[in-house]
DNA sequence: GTTTTAAGTTCCAAATAAGAACTTTGTAAG
DNA sequence: CTTACAAAGTTCTTATTTGGAACTTAAAAC
């Protein structure tokens, strides 16, 4: 079974999973609660490959959770900032960072 | 960059995504929320493969999230509960919900 | 005109996942 | 004892996804 095909499932936690269930794209969310939105910006914070980041920018963007805003004319520039629906995602990250903090100390520094 | 070098990353929610970031161990969790506790149950309920299953209850088992408990002698039976550590991830899963109740309604019928 | 910056895309090798069949350990039925 | 059944995995082969580096496009800066 292909995780997308979760997208009908009965149960909603299924559903959001479809969209949002993979590492790389929790992490592009939480760059983007962090005040980050350019495209080099999410490479080098979550450490994916461009080719990674450039498709889940897309389906976030499809979903509607992001949205692509030109910030520059010449040369044309975009960036993707939350809409409203990627707003109301933050609990969920909040929830994933207070668990984190307790139950998973760090053991050596590193750069993220 | 493989996910499992996240296990150190300066963020708690990446380190949290770097054992629990995946599709499949998010639906076997909700699944334990549920009550489901036997391999069987997670296959069937999850769509996902035998290996995948296997391989993520192998996962969370040795993070401390699920324990592997007798539930018959002979033949030798496992089933997979939440400890402490697991239950307290429930603020995640409820706001997976919250969020996909809201935002993803569902467009067919379907059995998970 | 060469370098730099931003945002991607393309290519190939390597890692992961899908799907079905098989194994193991024991119980119950004929 | 031989067949059937059940639960919990494992193994096998094929398909899909990901990783990593290089390339592209468009304009500005030097």
């Amino acid at each position: 079974m292909k995780w997308t095909d979760l997208d009908d499932n009965w149960c909603p936690v299924a559903r959001t999973l479809s969209l949002v269930g993979d590492r790389w794209t929790l992490l592009i969310l939480r760059d983007c609660f962090l005040g980050l939105s350019r495209f080099d910006q999410f490479v080098l914070s979550t450490g994916a490959t461009r080719h990674l980041i450039s498709d889940r920018l897309k389906r976030l963007v499809e979903a509607g959770i992001l949205e692509k805003q030109a910030y520059s004319e010449r040369p044309k520039r975009y960036e993707y900032v939350l809409t409203e629906k990627g707003h109301e995602f933050s609990p969920a990250l909040v929830a994933f960072k207070d668990w984190g903090k307790k139950h998973l100390p760090v053991r050596r520094a590193t750069q993220g």
